[in-house]
DNA sequence: AGCAGATACTAGAACGTTCTAGAAGAGAAG
DNA sequence: CTTCTCTTCTAGAACGTTCTAGTATCTGCT
């Protein structure tokens, strides 16, 4: 009978060595690149890969030497933030020859559980972006391989931050800049950096000593908690009692306080000005055009990544800065 | 000297084995809850499975069965839409005893390496969404492990499909219901439905005979061309002439076309009214209250699935559902 | 020529699982 | 009491890779 084609196996390391003609544990050296083989061997052999079109197996890798230059990035699939993150922790794992798999936590899903599957996969690392598992989970997790945490702290794992209060530290210099005397920021809730904005919030309010009067609003991360407080706000304070500039917790919240402002016929930013953070994709809508601060998502990759894949990692936080635009522009006249 | 404790190594089939009094081969029939081991047995290896926290190993699992009874999925992390087919699809594979891994496409990564990686931690099946691989190389991908093709349609790949042309027809019925008798269609240019929504939108027209008026203007999926086109026609068009509903691509070009309604002074629904496409959260944010199309995300969800696990796979065709909003309410009267 | 010390290479075990092939034990039928 | 079948179990190979330990093959030096 005829040869009959064999079924598209995947070539295998065996196929590359015999093709090239030396030995698997020689072909092996070649494909990782360490040291130990002839500069001829090397040609001869990445040859015969690229020929068979040969890509080594992660599973088999891993299984080994708990080495497959893979890590594990966890992260919420709604959240703007985190996709800008993810984008460039793949910018940052492609520089330093890494691949990437994800996992979305978030949902009513088991955040333990998609860890593991991660892991499981073959991870060996892992970032989470704004992990909220409770840090005993966490520090079970991190007994498998590194953990990173992004976004959030723990104590006892390498954490990349943003410096929240510089943000917000410079939103409010920009304020004050503009001629504002009375800000109202509108409070994040239970959200991870809430607490963090809010007390920066206040702090940059004391030292004007006086000059400035700061309000503090309990609100919520989202537009429709956001837009009743402010709504509420404005329809009980009077005209000159009021804010001149109001401070949300992060851009989608600006985009509920947008509307109370639109609903009680102020004008943005004459009237009042209005500030969002993260300057999210709803920052930069053009109806928005929001006033934010911007996280430095490279550099938190960058840092991120670094921590996951040395092993002695150190925690770390970066500032984070302003990006004004027409909610907050000076008024033109 | 003393018995030091061992460092936390990960609990492996040998050791459930050993624990139990079996031998590794019954202990895996165990677990793997195959057929060929007594009562008995299974009760007392899943006991000491249980008590030493054993997790199977997905890696070696799948390097020897090429099934681990995972799935990858490859997403574009933007979208909204997708975010709500993931999570649909994690409680699928929930539903269905499998793990999902993803891999983010877009950005100018290349897709195809995205699939590999997914496939070499172990997928042993992929379900793409919205990809854009041309047919050749996904067919290359769909070589090495079954793969199904979700929101776009290959003709050589299982693809689970929305029907965009129901979904406009329900827009189009909607709006003739309320009296509109001129139209216009923001196509989406390049997008991949576009050309279907476009093409149904004028079926839609021509089944009226006449008495419906159809525009279409070549615009985008995103938010600031649409705004420039609808905002150079509001400009152009004579009152008399207008169109009294706009059908934008999707939710995202909605907001757009929302924006230049209202530079135009046009009052929405009352005197124009406007829909989206996908009932995204961009059209439940409150102040877009938008009338949209809602995709059965359950329902492809479902079918991705269940294409990606079981072997002779047959494309289908799901159809949305229109979701009315103030957006187009009727203009109360 | 003989030897030390590199350098280049290789056989074979190992990683944790599944799979194949067969052994051991228990009844049932002759 | 043998033989057969069925069930339950197990040894050992296999998946594709890396790692350990070692064997050849080259250098240059006395």
């Amino acid at each position: 009978m005829a040869p009959s084609t064999p079924p598209a196996r995947r070539p295998t390391l065996a196929d590359v060595a015999r093709e090239s003609g030396v030995s698997v544990a020689l072909a092996s050296i070649v494909m990782r690149g360490t040291e130990g083989a002839s500069e001829a061997s090397r040609t001869k052999v990445k040859a015969a890969a690229l020929e068979l079109g040969y890509r080594p197996d992660s599973r088999a890798r891993s299984l080994r030497s708990h080495h497959n230059r893979t890590v594990g990035v966890a992260l919420r699939l709604g959240e703007p933030v985190h996709a800008e993150l993810a984008d460039a922790l793949y910018a940052e794992a492609e520089a330093r020859g890494y691949e990437i798999i994800l996992g979305a936590i978030g949902g009513n899903r088991d955040e333990r559980r998609v860890l593991n599957t991660l892991i499981d996969a073959g991870a060996e690392a892992i970032i989470g972006i704004s992990p909220t598992l409770p840090a005993a989970q966490m520090a079970q997790v991190a007994s498998q391989v590194p953990v990173v945490s992004l976004l959030r702290g723990y104590r006892q794992l390498p954490s990349v931050l943003t410096d929240e209060a510089a943000g917000i530290d410079e939103l409010v210099a920009h304020l004050l800049h503009l001629g504002h005397r009375r800000l109202l920021h509108l409070d994040g809730g239970h959200a991870v950096a809430a607490a963090q904005r809010r007390t920066a919030f206040e702090r940059a309010v004391a030292r004007a000593n006086g000059n400035v009067v700061g309000t503090v609003l309990g609100a919520g991360a989202d537009e429709s908690t956001t837009f009743d407080v402010l709504d509420a706000y404005l329809r009980e304070t009077a005209a000159d009692q009021r804010a001149t500039a109001v401070l949300a917790f992060n851009d989608r919240a600006a985009l509920g306080a947008r509307r109370a402002i639109d609903l009680a016929g102020l004008r943005v930013p004459d009237q009042i000005a209005l500030t969002g953070f993260d300057d999210s994709e709803f920052a930069r809508l053009a109806h928005a055009d929001l006033t934010s601060v911007r996280q430095d998502v490279a550099a938190l990759a960058s840092a991120a990544m670094a921590a996951a894949t040395s092993p002695g990692a150190a925690s770390s936080r970066h500032a984070p800065h302003l990006v004004v635009r027409g909610s907050s522009a000076t008024s033109k006249h």
